[in-house]
DNA sequence: GTAATTTCTGGAAACGATTCCTAATTCTAA
DNA sequence: TTAGAATTAGGAATCGTTTCCAGAAATTAC
């Protein structure tokens, strides 16, 4: 097949001088004559030659490459941030692994230790939970830098690009308090990652500044993903005193209402006022005119991109901050009954 | 930092044998004692030794390393295939780098190369063309099996992953025809890629099996994406003689048609027949009950994965069919008011 | 007990580059 | 003309593995 790969040694032979020199000129070396550059450069055009980059990254002890940890790129929002932090990426030389962690502990773990094997340069992870005993050790034993995406470091010699949650969160449930609604409810994942607590505390600071007092049972933090909105969702609008708006916090919880709404026939905008945490592709063309707060997906992946590369060389790690924009359409206005 | 990585040697001189007697005790090898491997093992266990891949994938010849190259991972659709060829790839004892193009020509050109350089074992594409002479070329420079995602092969070395999308439209077309239509609007991306003259393929079956003329007016193939879809919904649907179904090849094209409909107040599934080609996530939620023709995009992850590792074994290239399914729903019954 | 075989182990040569060190060449200055 | 400095080129070590080869040790056969 390809068993004729054209090596530095063939290059050397061609142009009749010493492999180092043949690597002198190709790595843009100072002292090298004009006529070794002019034979050089002949025999690798004529060969065709084109660098091992396996070979450079043994002898160099860098790959030029970053993993990108996920746990479900299928999300679209984190599908966007992937592909806009590889384009960065790949502009300054860097290719990019993906890996999936299905939200699962262990596959995370058994993640670090293939991507430590792999010996890549910096990690970019979304990952499963951040207060685990054990990220501050796998991280550490990683033995490269790392940007945590929406999570907070403790401690930790990472840099991340979080996302002001709360301040979208806030001026979305303001505005719904402003429309008249009392009985909000919020469903979201898990309490004990930065997302949820963040955006919770938009939602609280709201409601205290309205001097509204939350009815905790309204409060539903438990898990991402559709399921548990769902059933959430029912619950909450099988009961005798329903919600007369509903806050939900990231994609997987917004079609998880949705889908419960649906069934119940309860129309977001009309009969329940709606606002969704996140957006997603056609957003605007798929949902009735459903308000959201929005965060900037490419953004997110810009700065996770520019951090890890400042990490490489050698900055001291930091944050970058995403603003969240409330976007009100007319789903905020559905009358309360209340 | 990490500068204290724990070599092979580190082994060795820890368990007091030779470094081959390390690689054959950790690569499995029978020629060795029972002694010998416990030593070694305790050795590492102790020191906590990872092998070094970079310097196994140089001394094998083998990278473990798939290069997945896709025009937009932004596509939900192939998000999915792209994360059900992981977590397969993985199972097997592969990586995946990821790498968009863009949907241009040169970046494609230039991943190849790039990915020739990291000396993938394979590489799994959805490529912008299928018909430009460079491919040819550019496959067979690369050295490595490819598999092709859903585009025809020619004379090519190599695998692919096709959809049948002929059937599905064709079971469309026929039941839109059933419900009286006669003027079906078609939709969709460049006409010299597979996956439109497939479709259009089902479409001219059905329209010559009912005897009906086909109004090559109504027949859009230009672009992928959503401006083209945009225009042509919007030039198709402000004509005198509107057409009264719709099918939009795509998920970009269904959201750009959908769009248009949207500004125009015309109602699919009321004022005018839908059928959308490709679902997207929360397809059943968020539209209102509009009829898709589907395609199990983890099968075509799966399959993918499947026929590069087949590939990477020295079997012969071949083909999977992915089935598509017409899934009815009430937005093809809309009333024909021609 | 010796010879022939089988098991096991260590040494060294790859894999394909980079880079340090040294020596040869050219150039400058006295 | 020659000593010294500045360029330039080649040789060899190195990155961290695997694997071939040869030889030592252990086993078996006679």
């Amino acid at each position: 097949m390809g068993k004729n790969r054209i090596t530095i040694h063939d290059v050397a032979a061609k142009a009749g001088v010493a492999i180092s020199s043949v690597s002198r000129v190709l790595s843009g070396h100072l002292d090298v004559s004009d006529k070794m550059r002019a034979k050089v450069e002949a025999a690798v055009a004529e060969l065709g030659y084109e660098p091992d980059h396996l070979a450079q990254s043994l002898r160099k002890g860098a790959t030029n490459t970053i993993g990108f940890m996920i746990r479900d790129i299928t999300n679209p929002l984190f599908s966007i941030v992937a592909q806009s932090a590889e384009h960065e990426l790949r502009k300054a030389g860097y290719s990019m692994i993906l890996i999936n962690s299905h939200g699962d502990l262990d596959a995370e773990k058994e993640n670090f230790s293939l991507l430590k094997r792999r010996r890549v340069d910096g990690v970019i992870a979304s990952l499963v939970s951040e207060d685990s005993p054990y990220v501050r050790n796998t991280v550490k034993e990683l033995g490269a830098p790392v940007v945590l995406l929406d999570r907070e470091v403790t401690g930790l010699n990472a840099s991340a690009v979080i996302c002001d949650h709360a301040q979208g969160v806030k001026n979305a449930t303001t505005d719904l308090i402003k429309n008249g609604h009392k009985q909000i409810a919020f469903v979201s994942g898990r309490k004990d990652v930065f997302i949820s607590r963040n955006r919770i505390k938009g939602f609280e600071e709201a409601m205290s500044d309205a001097k509204i007092k939350i009815n905790e049972n309204l409060i539903r933090l438990g898990e991402f993903g559709e399921e548990f909105s769902y059933e959430q969702t029912k619950e909450l609008f099988s009961s005798k005193k329903k919600p007369t708006a509903l806050i939900t916090g990231g994609i997987g919880a917004s079609t998880g209402a949705l889908r419960a709404l649906k069934e119940l026939r309860i129309k977001p905008g009309k009969d329940v006022a709606f606002v969704a945490l996140d957006e997603w592709p056609m957003f605007d063309v798929l949902t009735s005119d459903l308000s959201s707060v929005y965060r900037d997906p490419e953004e997110m992946g810009r700065q996770s991109a520019r951090l890890i590369l400042e990490l490489i060389s050698d900055k001291a790690p930091s944050q970058a901050v995403i603003p969240t924009t409330y976007r009100p359409r007319s789903s905020s206005k559905a009358l309360s009954h209340a």
